[in-house]
DNA sequence: TTTGGCACTCGCAGATCCTGAGTGCCAAGT
DNA sequence: ACTTGGCACTCAGGATCTGCGAGTGCCAAA
């Protein structure tokens, strides 16, 4: 009962915070909450919740605000995700609709996250590990030069030009190429190391040291994971808090255009599910006042790649995660039409 | 001689908020420069310069700081450009040298631009409607669905999936994929257009209704200009100033998130040479102090898209516009070499 | 045309004061 | 064992005031 008011004001508080974003005082919170009891009351469960280090004062005489920890334990005990409203579901469907190809996809999903949410919008292309080879092909565009087009299942495309030592004849060039397609094609990504381990000795001996330079390169682009690519949108919502409140948006772009820091906040989602990692829990720096939501969006039940959003750790958690998650789903279905 | 010396005095203004950004007055002036007049004069020619424009004050009883015109006016009479230092050249050269393909080349040149001139960094990605095709690809990947991918000679890629109603026989695919290359591998894309019209008729009467489809999605991949890529790298660096200025980020952020705007500033580019744009000369509400320095780069003398930056109006100009066109030079040369 | 002198303006920084929201604690009430 | 009204206390933020000094415009002399 008395455990049961104490996260009630929490709950309370928090919810206060995120829309006036302002300290809130006991006296606020009887008002615009029926708790039921008096402003003294509330007090005392706000000391308490102080000492277990889920609010904090700014300064004295002044209202209290959540802290990383407690909107974390508001999070964890958001009970149910809120559906979105039949509108704003139909928007979300025509806005992916007319996407001609995967950047298409991409650059969409991000303005409409960016849009939902009104927050920053982060997308991952989806992971060439994750997909299997639809096709590849092998192009000479001069004597010693090939181009080597990879297409993922997931439609995404690599390019990589190949330098060879020795022109290739026609006709080896294209038996290359069949055999490379025959062996490939279908095939996961992951899978072609093992794959074409032998591929180099069914070539003919002439144009061995070509197939040589062709294996290497359709390997290194298809393990460089490093390089991943993100699409971000609406960081122009980052100076909407800006202004005047403790977020100093420098070390938040700053720590947006670093690929490392990135990844690692798309990486680490856990499987299934939408992640909060909130304030000093993204482990980044320059995050510090932020919170970032993301979710893992795929294809055939198949998990290629994350997407989510950064914003002020004091924003509407229960609003913005059901945002994601149905992007998610929204761009999932998108990406199994094509 | 007297119209010299406001010249003088206009360009030393410049340079004095350039660099401390803040109003400068007539004492700190003939300390800072050699002008060989006393403060009494130089007020005299300032509030000349203030009557024609030239520069204004904030309020009574500061220093003067440049007006759009002002600035426009230093940019014209910028004698030659200030070539870079062999160390800057070295840099930027081996930073661009590792690029594995056009992804990557854009994605390191925003990168570049946006260290060097430590400003907001635009990088558009090459015109289809000016390059040429490389290679044109059709792949079933289902009965009823091809996938078309162009290849640029600029190393762009582009794909779209065609639905086909009715299932194409195998050799009717490979016949018509091996008449697209023949009739336009080599061809600019700018006169596929031309060159496909009479396409359908050279294919089976049975397939003529899958190789419509392939031709209108082609066409419509090819002259899709409206929808041009642009990079975006170094927005950190407007919160830079943000503080103490008067910037005010999000406008810009804002600006740089709509794609109409950026193609505005991306296309309206002067062919040679370096364009800036100071202040409402932008033509764009958020920019209105902001200036913009873009050139165009290439590929074999065909001028093939444009890059540069966004960045306060009070900034150094001199060193920006060397350093974009250093820039867009060794895009230019790299992309030569793919 | 330049220059020194001089009165004038006005933004800014610092100091001071005041108000009110909000607190913690205590003693009384249930 | 909680809850509650009362009360003294704290303190951030806004309002007001003041003095300083940078910078100006103008004028008369060189």
């Amino acid at each position: 009962m008395l455990e049961d008011r104490r996260l009630a004001v929490l709950r309370a508080i928090v919810e206060d915070y995120v829309t006036t974003h302002e300290p809130v005082g006991s006296k606020a919170l009887v008002e615009r909450h029926s708790l039921g009891v008096s402003p003294a009351t509330i007090r005392n469960d706000m000391a308490a919740l102080e000492d277990e280090g889920y609010i904090a004062q700014p300064h004295t005489s002044a209202g209290r605000i959540p802290t990383d920890l407690g909107y974390r334990h508001f999070v964890d005990r958001l009970s149910g995700i809120k559906p979105l409203a039949p509108g704003e579901r139909r928007a979300i469907e025509r806005f992916l609709a007319g996407s001609v190809d995967l950047d298409d996809v991409m650059v969409r999903t991000v303005r409409l996250l960016a849009q939902v949410t009104r927050q920053v919008a982060l997308v991952q292309y989806p992971s060439l590990t994750r997909s299997s080879v639809r096709h590849v092909e092998l192009i000479a565009i001069s004597t010693t030069r090939l181009l080597l087009i990879l297409v993922a299942d997931s439609g995404r495309l690599e390019q990589r030009t190949i330098d060879i030592s020795q022109p290739l004849p026609e006709q080896q060039l294209a038996d290359m190429r069949a055999r490379l397609i025959v062996d490939v094609v279908g095939q996961s990504f992951s899978s072609l190391p093992a794959v074409l381990e032998s591929f180099v000795e069914h070539i003919d001996a002439q144009s061995r040291p070509a197939a040589v330079a062709v294996v290497a390169t359709l390997l290194d682009a298809a393990t460089e994971d490093v390089d991943e690519r993100i699409v971000i949108g609406g960081t122009a919502h980052l100076a909407r808090y800006g202004e005047e409140f403790p977020i100093a948006i420098q070390p938040v772009l700053e720590a947006l255009e670093e690929q490392v820091v990135l990844m690692r906040l798309m990486g680490e989602s856990t499987m299934g599910g939408v992640t909060v990692r909130i304030g000093q829990e993204t482990e980044v720096e320059g995050l510090s006042s932020t919170s970032v939501v993301t979710t893992r969006y795929g294809r055939h039940g198949q998990e290629l790649a994350s997407l989510g959003i950064v914003g002020p750790t004091h924003m509407d958690y229960a609003n913005t995660i059901s945002s994601v998650q149905a992007v998610a789903q929204y761009v999932t279905r998108i990406l199994e039409e094509q």
